[in-house]
DNA sequence: GATGAATGAGTGTTCATTCAT
DNA sequence: CATGAATGAACACTCATTCAT
């Protein structure tokens, strides 16, 4: 695929983000999706091999948005803050989608595979502060940090899909940041 | 309904349980839960208003674990006990299904309303516990029970979810333990 | 499946036989078929696996005519005749049908498999009349029975293909008289 | 169309065989095809007017086959021969192709139509051959020929829709000249 | 000549639910 | 109580064809 098309593809799904929002649905249809991006159905299926495929690229857009937006941020030299500040980055962001593809994202998820989602940028970011932190003395050196990075996104996880469950009738980015502070506590 | 006929909802719901375990299928249908009792649909229905029916009885059917089984046995002096058997408790009953049902659960759920759960015994119980752990001085008494019982249900969720999507490859007994502990010990 | 379903799945196939003679299409659709038998799609479903089941419905409701209707007429003392009537009989019966189904099932069927078709009826008949026509000297010795009786359905076939691609336009049941005819004769 | 325009399609199309024998597909898309001989879609729309072009193409190319390679070698006396070779030569032909392809040949081609097919090579060689064997009293004087002919071409397609239907398991040059022996001498 | 993005009508199939028996 | 035939809207996905570049 080249740099165009990947482009064409990005501009596809911000454009139904965008849109998502306004429409009411109750489950995400690939025509529902077409209609919100204003593209064929034909087009859908020429940038994304299926309905799946849509969402695995969800995934790696968040992935980018980590990598290229939250990571540059995270430099303080109190780890502590590089950790809330990646906790509340992910709320934040997440924050920012329609409630109902967020539903549609967790229900239709579970039936991808998971691997290698241990290299994913959203695994590896916190990965690194906390064994920063730990080298830094700022947590406690009892604790194993592969363990503890798989602890949090498991339970970061848990907060959207309850978040999406209530439809998001609470708010997310105030109950995550709570959580965090409850977290890192339990770490000195 | 009777008495006679609550039974026989129960003795379907078990049976599908039992079968379920050696059947392969990707997303329950009716057709597959009828089959796996051995039942025809017109039963069905006789004994569940709808397909989302069906799960909240999976659902009560697990507060009657809690109430009848788990509770009894939560009586030990020190809360935190109590509180580390409770998570093992939910650990072990979900650790029983087979992961494909959880699958189907955590993905039709999201459809259905979630109003008043924080009734039912799956609150009720560790905000108990958390209560009187607070009140014999075991954890800090800075904190909002309430808000901490909806943050270990939404984690603990949030374990069943990862737990099902990995598709059962890691010891949920264990991981769920692990996480009790870290949690209660940021409550000290 | 049981007799009762048996039945009225063969009165759908008749049904649809019966009205497509009036309709105009050029590809069968499952809805064509549904709209001519009268039913709705979830019925169609309901009494045929897919639409490939259909088809070998059409096959089986044909060895049906074989078994039932054609070999009581086949008692000549001359099995000659006995052939003649034979491929005569498939000329009328497949004569019956409207030229459209058969394009759509010669087309479609190349996709199934065409295991045991040695042990249809289509192929055992006329492989019993050889043999007793051998056996009777009423043709050469010198004759591998199988080879001649898979060589005669493969060209009957060859006709219905050519014929439904020919929209019809020849009269079946002369032309297959003919080569008949002929295939006999180099037996003698 | 030019010469060179010409040599290009004929290009394409042996492009294609060649590199469909390694390839699986159950229905032949313009995609399939266009990946075979490595051109874009919108190249094989500038050689072929539409799909039904393409297949005409194929038939094209076996007449060019049978007016330039076969034809020259069928010059014995004996028209019996000559005869005997043109099916075989059909056989082999046919036997180079993927058992794929032919399917996929034998089941679109229903719905083209099938015109001036008596004007092709294909019908005209072994009518030829047919009427010089009669001339020469090689054959019985009571036969029209044309006639023949047409069964002859219907049973020998019958052949390579039965060889393809049954995935190329038997020996089709075998069997066509077995068939082809027992044709001839049908005719004596 | 060559490309491949875009189209969208059309396809086979699923499945929760109803209801007459 | 129990059955399972019947429904049909809804769905994901295909693919021949066009056309601006």
């Amino acid at each position: 695929m080249t740099k165009k098309a990947k482009n064409k593809r990005k501009k596809i799904i911000l454009s139904i983000f965008d849109k998502m929002l306004t429409v009411d649905f109750e489950q995400i249809t690939i025509k529902a999706l077409c209609d919100a991006a204003d593209i064929s159905v034909g087009t859908f299926y020429h940038y994304f091999k299926d309905k799946s495929g849509f969402f695995i690229q969800i995934f790696s857009l968040f992935d980018d948005y980590i990598e290229e937006e939250l990571l540059p941020t995270l430099t303080d030299e109190n780890e502590i803050n590089n950790f809330l500040n990646f906790c509340n980055g992910f709320a934040t962001y997440t924050n920012g989608y329609d409630v109902k593809i967020l539903r549609s994202i967790y229900s239709s998820v579970l039936s991808f595979s998971n691997e290698h989602e241990m290299e994913r940028p959203f695994f590896r970011i916190p990965y690194e502060i906390l064994l920063n932190a730990q080298k830094k003395q700022q947590i406690s050196p009892d604790f194993n940090i592969e363990d503890l990075t798989k602890a949090l996104i498991i339970s970061l996880r848990g907060y959207v899909y309850d978040w999406a469950w209530h439809e998001g009738s609470y708010d997310l980015v105030e109950y995550i940041h709570k959580f965090a502070v409850l977290f890192i506590n339990a770490l000195k």
